[in-house]
DNA sequence: CGGCATCCTTGGAGATACTG
DNA sequence: CAGTATCTCCAAGGATGCCG
């Protein structure tokens, strides 16, 4: 593989997954979106459409971990990308259903966050 | 009971975390638990205390892994340990209030899962 | 049984520079 | 503006061994 960032091709189940999947799929969803980059950067997409300059202000990424970030995400289905070539080229994302549907998660957490945080 | 909740802001905040923090405390939320390991390790204690081994088979963690993820856990007010040292030492964690007020979280992450996964 | 100490590998991620 | 290409650094984490 060349300078080929992480792969996403088919996931495989782990050990620890199988061992938990029959009961509930927090797991997988942890696999899914569980780090910190994805979840913030999900997160950051929770009010609508925004750039790709926006995003890397917003979440504090640099451009070639967004880049990737965002791709993966793409990848998985979770956001959409939506490009404009013309003129100064500009590249829009927006969360899918998939991805919208994380809302409930990120109020879960902001809850949490406001009793326990701060 | 010495969980208590917030107590007054302290906490340096980053760059990122300045521009949503008034905002949300989703991002501070998961600076803190965030992880693989910290998310998995916690949601195996869901459903009441587990000794080491427990969770070490339950999650797939090492030992290594899963001592330093304790140890994270702990301090950060998440979970609490209870050490039998008699005979064959024994090791139990369960979640503090603080911690099993996440469970919201796991259950958002449930059902998206249970409707995105799979 | 629980869990450090060590060694070692991998990749996550910043900084920087460059292109269409 | 939106990335990609490198280079580099460091922490996460597995494997193994030891020990109270």
């Amino acid at each position: 593989m060349t300078t080929q960032p992480p792969d996403s091709d088919t996931e495989e189940k782990t050990d620890a997954e199988q061992q938990n999947s029959d009961l509930c799929n927090v797991v997988g969803a942890v696999e899914e979106i569980g780090t910190e980059w994805k979840l913030i950067t999900l997160h950051n997409l929770r009010d609508g459409e925004k750039r790709f300059n926006e995003l890397k202000r917003s979440t504090g990424a640099s451009s070639y971990t967004l880049s990737r970030v965002l791709d993966d995400l793409e990848e998985e289905g979770l956001i959409e990308n939506r490009k404009e070539l013309e003129s100064p080229v500009a590249s829009y994302y927006t969360l899918t259903e998939k991805g919208g549907d994380l809302r409930p998660v990120f109020e879960a957490l902001d809850d949490w966050g406001a009793n326990w945080l701060e």
